[in-house]
Parts: structure tokens; sequence; C-alpha cells
DNA sequence: TATGAATGAGGTTTCATTCAT
DNA sequence: CATGAATGAAACCTCATTCAT
């Protein structure tokens, strides 16, 4: 009488593993949003529950607790980019400013609009308050990254003009410029943000020299 | 010889302007210490007056609330960098490089031991949620920064030998390494930190050229 | 049959109003009682919650705060008299003596028992402190008190043997001896009430002439 | 250097007896006007010290505690109208009417500006919760009243026209006049306060008859 | 005596979590 | 599975009281 299609007769409701994982979804982009907007301890359990369209006590049928939470929001954060870094293999013969345009400018690109930049401000903020959530980060996304940054630094030392061998003791100046771009547009940009992506191109012209593009 | 007119009673104990301003200073010291580890939602008030001694109660003699204690606590943190921004007059006929060492490496030296680390940590944590004390740290410090940074980059496009013309559109690419060393050292260090100043002076070298030192 | 549009989930458990009334009940009841005994100030939340079975907390679900609670308990207090009053019209040819009979013996006969009385003096104990519970008070209950008092001085001015003519200029002069009944009986019997209605009725003896009964 | 008169030289200041009491007289009043506007708990003791231009902690010189002080004002307010009611004597051949102005009339000529209403409803006020105080009101205010009161009844039944006899049982309908007036201007007037004086004579001239004046 | 900084018990309110329906 | 009323620990804040000066 009430679900038309399976429910073959029986006792209750026949568990849908479709549905299940699809509230499961809706509280996890609801955290998301509320834990960026709110911190984790200015989060309210009813709000993310509100911001699903579920009752409070739901939360808990899918997440132990508040910190069960946060921990699966910010772990299906990190997977993301890690799967993106994961993907493509590198060209053959690629260029140092290739290779390093082809690592980070898609990341760039909607910076703010995908929340990649959010929730590079979220994991600043409450890295410190949750050192477990900080080393996954670590491993699944910083240790990857700089990797791949060392290899492109190597590969300017053997191969390159060598411009870069400046930052060779301090890879993570690669980086900075992301960093920056997040914290600038999050706290002093003042409601005129920066292009992150236009930015980021700006420290490779400075760096390795002027593209001719 | 002392008051003339009222003084209905006696006196009494006569406060003490030193005792006073030392309990507050008491006070805030133990409150960055916990604003820091904790951050403003974190931070318990029984905590912050342990953590100077005192009981609760005390803490209300000296600041209306918590946010009034948050504020203080920033005001305080905030006015001594931009006594520093404000101190030194620039020499006459300093290249660049020069200006630039002047200009950050004093506040680079001791990065964490002095704090400021920490500090630039918890604005990045809390700017989100506290947008009035962010904007306070937008004026007072960030934008007269940005501001000596522009001179640099337009003495440079003048007088220099234009290496930092591609940063002339961000011109927030200078602090990107200050800002860098704070996040890393505070959650992607694993306990290996890097040292500010050096890689400040790395970047420096990366886009101005190796300093012949 | 349902609903037909959004019923995204399941229904769950829905809420009873049966037993929301009746907790709201409980909670009002407890209230009335422990702001009688206390007053406003007096009334500790944990004790109303106790002397209804509940938790605090559980205040909180069925009223904002404490002054919230505070008005819904008098506006319930308020509501009954109101009625009282607006309920039953006069009936034609009443004597004077009657018509007041008709309209405050009801309202005295258990005077203390009902918690009338004990709710004229929380009015009057808090009634300075709350001033818009008073001006509430004041025109829902002594307002259309004062009108049908006024309507019986003026019939008797017009029909009766004029004995109430000098408080003309005072009708609430009528309404003292309920006055002096519940302050009476709450301060100054010490331990021997009188009887409101007793005493209203020889009030009324006194004013219009000793009645035959 | 301090004082001109007394203190002969020798350790600190001699107990001058005359300054005690008037600081005890300064936080009399002060809490009286206190206590008169905000009730017992809505009290503080830093108001009232601030009240009389001294320090929180003068209070304690003076009166052990909170409760203590509140006897101690009402004490002295109780103490006013019993020595008013003892004072003078019954002139020989008094009518009842007489009798009742000069013993009513003096405590309602200037009711609302000597502060006895607002002490009345501050009574009323906090009696339930003070029933040591009610008690020592009753014993030295309202019995001593009530006594008169019935002498004033007998002697009519005595040799009076009797008009009074319905209220011998009821004798403390004779002070409802005055407890409405108080009641009455402090809730229930709506900026249009009744003139207690001439509402009694009112009640007088219903109950008596009217007076040829 | 007088003072007022300091105390800490105690009050109101919030909110993560549970559980009967 | 879903619900939301109920819970109660824990946080912020107030203020009567103390006591060193």
């Amino acid at each position: 009488m009430d679900s038309v299609l399976p429910s073959p007769r029986g006792r209750g409701r026949v568990p849908d593993p479709q549905r299940t994982a699809q509230t499961r979804d809706l509280i996890l982009r609801s955290a998301l949003a509320t834990f960026l907007a709110r911190g984790f301890e200015g989060t309210r359990m009813v709000d993310v529950a509100a911001g699903a369209g579920l009752a409070k006590g739901t939360l808990y049928l899918h997440f132990k607790d508040k910190d069960a939470l946060f921990e699966f929001v910010l772990q299906q954060l990190i997977s993301e980019p890690l799967a993106r870094i994961r993907a493509d293999p590198a060209p053959a013969g690629e260029t140092i400013r290739a290779k390093l345009e082809r690592l980070f400018l898609p990341l760039l690109r909607d910076f703010e609009q995908s929340g990649r930049a959010t929730v590079m401000r979220l994991i600043i903020a409450e890295g410190a308050r949750f050192p477990t959530l900080a080393a996954i980060h670590r491993r699944l996304v910083i240790e990857p990254m700089m990797q791949l940054i060392e290899e492109v630094v190597q590969s300017d030392a053997a191969t390159g003009d060598g411009r870069l061998a400046p930052m060779a003791r301090f890879p993570q100046l690669i980086g900075a410029p992301v960093v920056m771009a997040a914290v600038w547009n999050g706290l002093w940009s003042g409601g005129a943000p920066v292009d992150p992506a236009a930015m980021f191109l700006a420290f490779l012209d400075a760096v390795l020299g002027p593209s001719r593009t």
C-alpha cells in the first residue's frame, strides 16, 4: 500500500541499498556545507539534518556521532583530488611548465565553485584540533602531491633550465600560491577575490620566466 | 591634598593599576594559548581562568564576555606586526632584494617561537566566523603590508631588473611563502618543520635570481 | 492516500498532539505552582522541570525561555476568569444585590482552592516588574470587570435606592474586599483565613443594607 | 590632616558612632529604594552600595548578608506606621466617623509620595517568601491596627447607629480600601491613579452614610 | 572603617545523543 | 528505516560574599 515495486508482501520494508546510499549522500552533502560554513563546533546536528531534509535521529543511523560524520565528510573531500592526481599519467616529453600546469590548473580552475578552496580553509582551520584528520589529509593529499612536485623539480634539475633549483630544498613553495589563494579569498580579499588559476600562472611566469602565450 | 570636594568616606584599598594590568595580562596570555590550541568555540572559559591561575568570575571583571576576550586577544596580536610595519623607514638606495628581506626576515626569524605562526593559523582558522575581526586584521595588517609590497613591485618596475613584473597583478604572491610556512608547519610538516626564513630566501632566489651570499 | 507530493522519506514517529499538549500542561501546572510559591526570580527551572517529572531541557522544547514560560502561565491564568466574565448574560430585572452576587460569588466560592487567590497575589507581587503582563492583566481582567461594576453602579443610580451613589467616583471599591481577601489570607491571616465569599457578603450588607436571608 | 576634630593622634581612626549611624542610614535608604524598585531577588548588592555612595564590602560591615539587610529595611518600614498608631490618644467623645478619619487619613494623605504605598506593595509581594518578616509585620502593624478597628466597630455597636454591624465579623474590610488603593495605583490604574484619601472617604460615605461636609 | 578584586556556587540555556513509536 | 520528544552533561555568565590592603 506504500511502495509500489518490490516489497513482496512480508514484514515491513526491505532495506534498499540504493535508497540508503542516497540518504547517506544527502547527509554528507548537507554536512559538508554546514561544516564549511560554521566549522566543527559551530555546526549543529539539527541543522545538518534539516539541510538534508531529515530528522536528527536519522543521522545517527548512518554515522556513529558528530566526529564520525566529520571524518566521513573530510575523507570524501579528500578522496576526490586524490583520484584526480592518480588518474592521468604524464605524457612523454612534457616540459616543466606544461607538467605544472597539467597538475595544478584543473585543480584551480573552479577552485571556489568546486568547494575545494573552502575545503582547504576548513582543513587549515580545524586541522590543529583534529590531528587524525590532518594526518589523513597529509597522507592522502599532501604527500602524493609533494612527490609529484619533487619529481618535477628533479626533472628540472636534470633536463630543464635549472630555474627551479633554488626551490629544491623547499618544494612546497610550488604549492604556496594555492594555499595563498584559498586564504586570500577567504579572509583578505575584501570582496575582490583573486583568480587562483591566473595567480598560479603569474607565479610560474615569475619563477620560470614569462610564458610566450 | 588628596581630593577636596567629595571624598565622602575613607578611600579604602586603592586599586593598583600595576596589579590590574598584570592580571589582565595573565588572562590574555592564557587566553591566547587556549584559543590557539582549541579555537574560539573549543575554548572553555574555565580553562582560560585556570591557565591564568584565577577563578572563572575574575575573567568577567576584565572582559565583558568570551567574545570581548577574543577580540582583545586578537587586537593585541594584530597590533604587534602593525607596529613592526610602521616602525622602520626605508633606507635610501635599497635594492629590491634588501627591501624584501628587511620587511620579511625579522617576521620570519622566530616565526614559530614568537607565536606569530600560530597567530596566523588562528586568524586563518577563525576569520571566517568572525568577519569583524577579519576586517580589522585586514585593515590593520594586510592592507598596509600589501601597500609596502606594491611599492616594492613598482620600484622594481621603475629601477630594477623587472623580474617581479609577472607578479604585478598578484602582489600577494610575495606573501605566499609566509602563509605556506605557517600552514605547513602547523598541519603538514609531520614533525619536520621547515625554516620559514630559509624558505622565504629560497623563494626570493627563485624569483629574483640567486643571491651571491 | 497520505501525502502525494513530497513525503521524501518515511514518516517516522508521528508527533502526538495529545501527548504534546499533556506535556505542556504538566509544565504549566508545575510552573504555576512554583511561580506562585517563589515568584519569578525565585523560581528555578530545574524545580519546574522536576515538578513536572521532566528534565530541564524539555521545558525549552515547549517554551523559549523562562520569560515565555511565565507569560504563558499568566495568560492561561487570565483566560479563565475572562471566560467566566464573558460567559453568562445578565438576567432581566435583576436587583443590584443579585447582580453583584452573581458576578462575584462564583469567583470567591473556592477562591483559595481554585488558585485564583494565589494568582491575584502573584500578579500583585510581580506586576510591577513585568509591566507588559500587568498591562495584559489590566486589559483582559480588570477593565472588563470594572465595566461590569460601573454598569451596576449606574443601574443603581437609575433604578436602585442610591446607596451605591457614594461609590460612583470610585467603583473599584466594590472589588476592594476581593483584593483584601487575597492579601489577608496570603499574609496576615496567621493561620486563620477568612472566607472570601462570606466577607464579600458582609461588605454588601454594610453597603447595601443587610440582606434578609 | 583628614578629620579636624577628634582623632587624637594615636592609631588609626576612633570609631565615630555618629558617622557609623549615618553610614547605616545611607545604606538603609538606598536599600529601601532598590528593594522597592526591584524586589528582593532583583536587588543587587552592588547597586545598593552604589546608591549609598559606598563599596560593596562596606555593606557587610553593617549587615550580615542580604537577608539581614532586607529585614532591617522592612523592620524600619514597619516601625513607622506603628509609631503613628501608638502616637495620638483618642480624644473623648469622638464619633465613629471622626475616629476612622483620624486613624486613616494621615496615612493616606501622601500615600504614594511618602513611599507607604510602595512599601505596602513590597510587603504584599515578598511577604510570602519571607514568612518571618510577614509575621513581624503582622504582629507589629496589622494586629494593633485590627485592634483599633475592632474597638471602633464595638463602640459603634454600643453607642453608634449600628451601621458597621455587618462588618463585625470582618473588621479587616475597613482596611480594604487602603489595600485596594495601593494595588490599584501600582498595577491597574494605567496612568490615572486614584486619590487614596478621597477613595477612603467615599468608602466611609457608602458604609456610614454620606457626611454632611 | 572602607575598599574592590577575587571567588565559586548556582542559575539559565544549548545541544549531542537516545529511544519509544 | 525514520522520527522528534526527551534527556542531562556541560557551557556561559551572574552576583553574594570574602579578605588583603
